[in-house]
DNA sequence: CCTCATACATCGACAGTCGATGTATGAAGC
DNA sequence: GCTTCATACATCGACTGTCGATGTATGAGG
């Protein structure tokens, strides 16, 4: 039997960039920097744990790097989903909605289970 | 300014044993039943993290242990919140929330932020 | 008796986060 | 020109928590 949730613990970031990159091709920064705006602050990704997310989504092929100019004309890494990145991002969704769920679920009882 | 979202990642645990507890002592084993059968399997409490973040939080102050028998009599120490581990659920759902909106925000944009 | 479920606990391996730090460069102001 | 700032990449070590395995003990039930 399969235990996803926990893995979703420390996980989340990774999601969190799957999907920020369904919006299209995008480097680290600013990756980072929609992701702190869209939440209000509330989630912030540090530098330290998004590059290595990065290259870890790219070893795992999920995501595809290729060097390129930023809009202001700087020099910057632009990552893209790959298919079975696009796939992960459906599935992993699925697991965070399941986890949160079940959470909730704790949350919200009232009474001791019998 | 405060960071706890990444906190809560891999503090869902101790919100989820916090709460268990809400509804009465216990001791670790039915807790980690609990959860378990709450959440339709989705949850699985591993013991050597359940002890471990009990003990944690014994320490900290939030919850208190005694040694008692169990309904089918046998020995088992049971725990039950503290005033301050009450407390504790409060703002660490409340945080949880927090972060649970954020993640959705994230999920639920389909298009590119400006 | 013998086995099973209960109930505690610890251990080491592993992985991920975080803050600090370092580098480089284009843009903007003076 | 010069300095400063924001952009943009990256790595490092300390720390923490999870997980699976393992160990012990004991009451209940056959």
């Amino acid at each position: 039997m399969p235990r996803p949730p926990q893995d979703l613990l420390q996980g989340t970031l990774d999601l969190l960039v799957l999907k920020t990159l369904s919006w299209g091709p995008a480097h680290g920064y600013a990756i980072a920097r929609w992701i702190q705006q869209l939440t209000g602050q509330v989630l912030d990704v540090g530098e330290g744990s998004l590059y290595p997310a990065l290259h870890r989504l790219e070893e795992r092929g999920l995501v595809k790097s290729e060097w390129q100019l930023s809009p202001n004309n700087r020099r910057a890494k632009f990552y893209q989903l790959t298919t079975r990145g696009r796939q992960q991002l459906r599935t992993e969704t699925a697991t965070w909605t399941e986890f949160v769920d079940a959470v909730g679920k704790v949350l919200r009882t009232t009474a001791q289970p019998a």
